[in-house]
DNA sequence: CTAGAACCTCACATCCATGTCAGAGGCAAG
DNA sequence: CTTGCCTCTGACATGGATGTGAGGTTCTAG
């Protein structure tokens, strides 16, 4: 499939997949013309990339590991496996800070709503 | 206590204290020499702000939400408590998306960690 | 053949929280 | 008073993913 396919299928933008291309997360064949041209199995990867980028990884971090994606070889996976771990955990306490976060939210709309009735409740901002 | 030490206290850079403020996140009191003044309840405020930030609220939808946090009243939280509940679900469901994410990496690395012990376990990039 | 999409490259613009620097004033200790 | 650190305002710089536009080529449908 060509470049706008791709890009309406995953919902990335035509100019993000170029720049995916351009920073090595992503491989595309070129016909004589010079399209781009990928096959279905691209659609699955564009998407992994851009969870990966939605959990905060860079272009850079996001270059290192996908290959160990693709083909998990002992070369690869030497030092890529270690920065694996490393950003699940990043990820992991990221997520731990968010749920704090929401929890902190939930207070607060409940401290609303409970002030709308009248009530007398005051706790919030705690995390 | 004076900007310096606000900062050192909740780990944001002065700069970041001053750019709060700049956005109608943040007060201060100044004193006649102009020198900002904060109380040891800022502390607390300027945490939750670094909170919402992290969970990628803008400055703009922060300003829309604090004044709720600190006075629920009749005026503020008729908008702004509709406001955040949306924002909560935004949030949660950035939450769900990460997890996906983590799992996801728990499973490339399970594969890697297969494949270095010779196994032929082959699956990954799901979510 | 022709019109209009879709594609190419290159390059500059944008957003937004922060960093950083310059020039000036404030304040405590020696 | 002086030295040193903190603070002030203002302005420009940064980074990173993405938007956007120009100028040109390619593909598809009529």
């Amino acid at each position: 499939m060509r470049i706008g396919e791709l890009a309406s299928r995953t919902g990335a933008s035509v100019r993000s997949l170029r720049y995916y291309e351009e920073q090595g997360l992503l491989a595309s064949t070129r016909s004589s013309s010079g399209q781009r041209h990928y096959t279905d199995g691209e659609v699955e990867r564009v998407v992994f990339i851009q969870r990966l980028y939605a959990a905060g990884l860079s272009s850079r971090t996001i270059a290192e590991l996908l290959p160990c994606v693709e083909t998990p070889s002992v070369e690869n996976s030497d030092a890529a496996l270690e920065r694996m771990v490393q950003e699940r955990d990043r990820l992991s306490e990221y997520i731990t800070d968010l749920v704090h976060t929401r929890d902190a939210l939930d207070g607060l709309i409940a401290a609303n709503r409970a002030h709308r009735k009248g009530l007398r409740t005051r706790t919030a901002m705690a995390g």
